[in-house]
DNA sequence: GTGGCACACCAAAACGTTTCCGGAAAGAAC
DNA sequence: GTTCTTTCCGGAAACGTTTTGGTGTGCCAC
């Protein structure tokens, strides 16, 4: 019941053929085989990973790496939780295990990073939350550890990313906005370290100027991705001269806080303001006027990821010849009420 | 070629001493140890955790097992995300890293601990979402892994749990809406195999016969605890003849889809209908009117439960002299407006 | 000078696996 | 009958760490 060993003794069987057995190796009799995995099952024998790890070097878990911060906590509506069936079940395939691992929002994620892979705790880690400029990357890149970022980042040279649409949310939206007659368009977004804040701005920038319509700095409102950046972006919203008729919101969540403003200051969503959110998110589904947004499927995205991770682990590539390609994810939009009005009506 | 040995080879020392030195057992000159630990950090080395781990039968991680099923995904807020702070603020002190083990929807979570422990993955386990009878308990407990469950269960005979003050909070809201003088009091809960479902309508039913008001089975509504639950649980509510004047929701989120079942209906929730949520979730903040419900924090609750598992755990008892108590925890009450009003007036 | 003792260290033995290497047995080819 | 393959298996060497038992110093007391 205990060890490898054991099972090999009470099959009369050396230890390497019943490793052999287990493993899938050749050199190995039918029979026997057959005969050491009943016995493995009949004992509950499962190998002990640490000695395995020890011996090959390699851990067979995956980590998906999670900032605990309190922002991320209040705000991220279990997006990392929707992740793992798809993740897990790419990596089931090949007896790989998932973990999530939450970095403490009192260390340094790069610290962290550093100590999973240097305890050998996992062998390849999935990153989120990618800044412009980021440490994780450069370390993992440097020290050859398998890896791949929900994000994409100015560092780390040539890696592999999986990244949102925002270019393509952005320049629908704008389009959308645009042929209901809007011209002055407000967007929030959190400030420009965020890589997301950063490329999301400038893809909205780039749809407007495609329109011929001039972009405003001052129509850039920063404010925190969360309900009360959502209340503040509202504010800052009522006081622009003249006022906006429409608002692109890079976090969903930040329309309850802008709704919220919003009936304070008798500006009635959907009717005086049109309203665009990203990302949908499960707690933003009741608003009233309902929100037109960007839809995905966290469960596919797993996939994807997984996949395009394995295909960058040597181990592995052989089973996804597509190859490591980094690949811009689309998402789909989701018509509600809240930007359905026309200006010109 | 790295590791222990390189480091050794490079200070001149015997890999045991190192060994010794770093992990601040007696026997080795202070002097000594301060050479090896500048050198460790100096050539950046950090044990290889599979070797550490086959040697002393040990991995220093514990496992925080999460349900990932679909129901989980969308109505659980990020509650584990979290605890992981108060945990990790704990486990730090003894050097041992949190992760997260997401049980794949489409495996037995039984099945799925017992691979986890067997693989030594983790040394310890903190489980969730107890069931009434919950093999997984059964199992720790008779193979003597160290555990600790946040929920009761009647399985496992003398284990350590957590749960949250069920029963106060069931008597606190009857109390109050007793004293507004409601008396057909409606509940929300879910089916009696989960846990919680039976321990609470146990407790409300106590509570109402404690003021002498007769327990009505038809005014137990059995729903899913999401938001469809609570939309559902308003469908049924309003069919009750005669219509009950308040309602008490096992999960706060069931109160968005309440109250858009109630507009519906013309009832109007904190005039012609008392809602009382239990625990709070940010996703719930901003109905209107604000909602009575019970607060507790999550990281006090991590601390706790990451403490409380400590105690169980016989390298690391002699610093938690409190022993391994099982506990209630406490919530406390947020005055909404959805129950203000009195039923006299 | 001898015994006892604390100190600081070294060498080697574990821990459970996988994997390399060699070799026995059984045919096959000549 | 010899040589050569093929098929299967056993022995043993790793992997990096901790821990045990042993050893050589000094120092003190007698």
């Amino acid at each position: 019941m205990r060890g490898i060993r054991q099972l090999a003794k009470h099959l009369d069987i050396s230890i390497g053929t019943v490793s052999r057995a287990l493993n899938g190796k050749p050199d190995v009799n039918e029979e026997t085989r057959k005969r050491v995995l009943a016995a493995a099952e009949e004992l509950g024998y499962v190998a002990n990973q640490s000695g395995r790890s020890l011996r090959q070097g390699t851990t067979n878990v995956i980590g998906l790496m999670i900032e605990s911060s309190k922002e991320t906590v209040e705000n991220s509506d279990n997006f990392f939780l929707g992740l793992t069936g798809g993740l897990q079940s790419v990596l089931a395939r090949h007896k790989l295990d998932l973990v999530m691992l939450p970095c403490p929002s009192d260390e340094d994620p790069h610290e962290y990073v550093k100590r999973m892979v240097a305890r050998r705790v996992v062998d390849a880690m999935i990153l989120s939350a990618t800044q412009r400029i980021d440490k994780r990357i450069d370390f993992l890149a440097k020290a050859k550890i398998p890896f791949i970022a929900l994000g994409r980042s100015s560092s780390g040279g040539n890696y592999t990313w999986i990244d949102l649409d925002f270019e393509g949310v952005a320049a629908c939206a704008v389009d959308r906005l645009v042929a209901k007659g809007h011209r002055r368009i407000a967007i929030a977004a959190p400030s420009n370290d965020v890589n997301l804040g950063y490329v999301f701005v400038e893809a909205y920038r780039r749809s407007l100027e495609r329109h011929g319509i001039e972009y405003d700095p001052a129509l850039v409102i920063r404010v925190k991705s969360s309900e009360q950046g959502g209340y503040q972006a509202g504010h800052e919203l009522v006081r622009l001269e003249p006022r906006p008729t429409a608002i692109i919101l890079i976090y969903e969540l930040m329309a309850i806080g802008l709704y919220r403003r919003m009936v304070e200051a008798g500006v009635v969503p959907g009717r005086d303001l049109a309203v665009i959110g990203f990302r949908e998110e499960p707690r933003a589904r009741f608003l009233q006027p309902t929100l037109t947004c960007f839809r995905m499927s966290l469960r596919d995205l797993g996939v994807e990821l997984a996949e395009t991770l394995l295909a960058t682990m040597p181990a592995y590539a052989e089973f996804y010849p597509k190859g490591a390609r980094s690949t811009i994810w689309p998402l789909e939009l989701v018509a509600g009420e809240s930007d359905a009005f026309s200006l010109d009506a």
